[in-house]
DNA sequence: TTAATGACATGAGCCTAATTCATCACAGGT
DNA sequence: ACCTGTGATGAATTAGGCTCATGTCATTAA
């Protein structure tokens, strides 16, 4: 009942649980189950003998109990978090830098904040984008390149490489208010034949919708490319053609009504985005706390993000 | 190497080994072995790749990494302690009384700063003591009069009570430092017999010396009676006769040189205190906590004074 | 030098307990 | 009624923390 029993394990719960609100969405946050969570909340609720939860509601709600302890863990998980990064620094004399070799465009929207925030945690790494745009950033990592790779889709790491998941987006079609497909509740490969299909400049493998759904169907629409993302929404509104990005690249453009978003295929176009570092990138705590950072910044500021 | 791995049971181990010195003594204050402490600690330097503790060094020494965690832990722990308390007081509704049975003299001065400790922590709860110096006090506990019994040694608790442990400390015997008892390494019972032994004036089955080493040994000696400590300790300093008290409540005395202090036996006369409950009682937080604070509290202001 | 003592290290095995797995139950929405 | 998402539960599995029985090393005494 008193000191022990509440691990950090339970704090880091209660903190999932709060940005998440359901037990099934935080588990999988934490790379747990489901049941796993619903084990610890119980024996929780009978070593203090009160409810910490109300979970027939739905964004489940704290009680004053779940509170206290929901406020001690704000409170205790950063101090624990800063003692690390001080114990980190001492330990391994003066971080190195950090060069992110990264693939896509769309990397930038979560990469930028996301450094900015590292960057007060570990003011003295040294962040760097490599933006080359290579099809294949690995051998970067393993010519000391770079310290971390942005990798989509999962596949086979090489022994000298560990891959750290990030997070799973949805790709969605976007088009007029007023174009022909938007009468459609999604879009299917045949549908892009007949369009103008707005990227950016880059080959086609690295182009979500062509990789996972017009390349293996054979579709190969025109094409019209530009640098910026918001360029291609301005092309898009003013009906020039569709685009495909990230679901949550696009919030504020949806918002207004200057465009319309449909899943691509009838369960949506997912795509999932690894974190690649050498084996020794993968043990310094500086490259650990950045994958870190990153998975969960993007997971609460972007809505249509998932853990994987 | 970074936010978790390091657990509460490390930040309590890091505490422990501030407050003793060595790996064995903290194990026993923590109720763990010295290999557990040894396992814990090799756990987290092969975690953060550095050494926390100088251990060729005695009292060990921390180095900077363990000094940034043993501070990590100075903070965390009493937050971690002060939700408890208030998790516990949101779940039963607020604390009842904490009447404490207590057997003998000696107690008052280890119990009263320990209760004005306790009562900054836990306000509302009304402390009291009961002294009427029973032989038996757990009774007491079955009829709802007191909360909590001081008992003195190891014995089988009934199936309706709980014993837990709160220290070991050593009786040592006093005389004037012209005694010609002074001149002896050590006493053992047959040097009583010819003396006047000094007592609170309470049944000898409360007195350690007598239950422990002299009745045994069939020896009764002459005895002188006095209330208060410091009565007794002013009728040893003038010569006559001699005590036996536990070693820390002497310690201004023995440091003026008034009085000097003898081992009884060999390897001297070691006591055991333990606390008394109702199955019930050493579930509520707010006595389970009096009981901690008062082990800690105990072991770390009284020298001579032993976790067992 | 040889014992003897005290403190920490270490590997093996045990045992607790946290997690997963495979279900079940329930609610809301269509 | 059916599906979908969410939480609960018991059993089985697994991980990892602790103890036990040693080993090593340093210090002190004979």
């Amino acid at each position: 009942m008193s000191l022990t029993a509440l691990e950090i394990r339970h704090m880091e719960t209660l903190l999932a649980l709060a940005e998440c609100g359901s037990l099934s969405k935080a588990a999988s946050r934490l790379f747990l189950t489901q049941s796993a969570l619903s084990h610890q909340l119980k024996a929780l609720e009978i070593h203090f003998g009160a409810s910490l939860i109300e979970k027939n509601v739905r964004p489940l709600r704290f009680t004053a109990i779940g509170q206290r302890l929901l406020t001690l863990a704000r409170t205790v998980l950063p101090q624990m978090a800063e003692a690390g990064r001080d114990v980190a620094r001492l330990a391994q004399g003066h971080a190195g830098p950090l060069r992110i070799a990264v693939q896509c465009h769309n990397c930038f929207d979560w990469l930028m904040p996301a450094m900015d925030a590292y960057r007060t945690l570990w003011p003295e790494v040294e962040l760097d984008i490599i933006s080359g745009f290579l099809m294949n950033p690995l051998p970067l990592l393993d010519q000391g390149e770079a310290e971390l790779a942005i990798i989509h889709d999962r596949q086979e790491p090489p022994p000298s490489i560990v891959f750290s998941p990030l997070f799973r987006y949805e790709s969605v079609a976007l088009m007029s208010p007023r174009h022909r497909l938007a009468a459609k509740p999604w879009l299917e490969a045949a549908d892009f034949g007949a369009e103008t299909l707005i990227t950016y400049p880059v080959p086609d493998e690295m182009l979500d919708v062509m990789k996972h759904c017009l390349t293996p169907a054979k579709i190969n629409p025109k094409r019209r490319t530009a640098e910026l993302t918001v360029a291609i929404l301005q092309l898009v509104a003013s009906g020039r053609g569709i685009a495909a990005l990230p679901s949550w690249t696009v919030g504020n453009y949806l918002e207004r009504g200057y465009v319309v978003s449909r899943p691509i295929g009838q369960h949506g176009l997912r795509c999932e985005l690894y974190a690649a570092t050498t084996r020794a990138g993968a043990e310094a705590a500086y490259i650990r706390e950045f994958i870190a950072l990153t998975r969960i910044q993007s997971l609460t500021e972007f809505a249509g993000v998932s853990a994987l």
